[in-house]
DNA sequence: AGCCAGGCACCGC
DNA sequence: GCGGTGCATGGC
């Protein structure tokens, strides 16, 4: 099936770093894994090509993951009138959505970014789930809680999560609710995540923010600390806390949508590197 | 060869 | 509460 839409560019919504599950075929045209599915989309201006998809499943699936309810349109109105740099941000890069993605794996996934690189990150996603996850049609699923139970810091090792192996194995033996804990307000879910061995402040509002529909967070990596030094901080050193309170005051509900538009900018772009 | 990566725990102060 | 250091692994 194929639907029209505004606002919304697959390159840039998988590519900036949010997801890892996803690999290209060709210009514009992916393959994606995600809540035990595999989809190959494409795009073609604004026509959004689902190869072999029906009409129920993109309902069920697809239009919340790539956050396809959602007026853009109005959240980059916003976001443009706060300054010139977030106007430029969002010019570079108007086609960025925040993807709405399983919890666990968000959680697992993000654990595993920590002092790491994107290309490496998606190869130890993919190791765990060939190891452990269900397979769909040509790709593996995400194991689920159940499935990395049987796991240990060996096996994991072998799956190249280096030191990390040890905080994968806090984060599932505490049996998490993940239903349960997504009405937590911002705050208390940061708290109960950070009790977490392994996750800290970074990884937490990543998780939030990609997982849980918290848009009123800020994570700050080294990109991000870097692209708010350059352009707020007179390019000095400035800590992380400071730098996020900066951004919940000037971004509000929106810091979410802010830190995607200035993260992708300042890594394509490599603002301070 | 050595440095560093979507950070964090652990240690000193 | 702050700042410094080690960490598995692999690419440059």
């Amino acid at each position: 099936m194929q639907i029209e839409v505004k606002d919304f560019d697959i390159e840039e919504t998988l590519e900036c770093g949010q997801c890892f599950r996803f690999e290209k075929i060709s210009n514009k045209k992916y393959l994606v894994i995600a809540h035990k599915k595999e989809l190959i989309v494409e795009q073609n201006e604004k026509k959004l090509i689902f190869h072999d998809l029906d009409e129920a499943e993109y309902f069920r699936i697809w239009e919340n993951y790539f956050d396809l309810k959602r007026d853009y349109g109005e959240i980059k109105k916003i976001l443009g009138k706060k300054d010139k740099i977030l106007k430029e941000a969002i010019e570079f890069a108007g086609g960025i959505r925040l993807i709405s993605q399983d919890p666990f794996e968000t959680l697992i996934s993000f654990i595993i970014s920590q002092n790491n690189r994107i290309p490496m990150i998606k190869k130890v996603i993919r190791n765990i789930s060939e190891k452990y996850g269900d397979k769909i049609e040509n790709e593996y699923a995400f194991p689920s809680v159940a499935q990395l139970k049987k796991a240990d810091v060996e096996s994991l090792m072998e799956c190249k999560t280096g030191f990390r192996a040890k905080y994968i194995l806090d984060a599932v033996n505490r049996d998490i609710d993940f239903a349960d804990i997504k009405n937590l307000p911002t705050a208390e879910l940061r708290k109960y995540l950070m009790e977490i061995n392994g996750v800290g402040p970074k990884v937490s509002d990543c998780v939030m923010l990609f997982s849980f529909n918290k848009y009123d967070v800020f994570p700050v990596d080294v990109w991000v600390k870097r692209v708010m030094q350059y352009f707020y901080f007179e390019n000095k050193e400035t800590s992380i806390k400071n730098i996020e309170e900066f951004a919940y005051e000037k971004f509000g509900d929106l810091a979410g949508f802010a830190q995607q538009y200035l993260f992708h900018m300042a890594r394509i772009k490599k603002i301070g590197a």
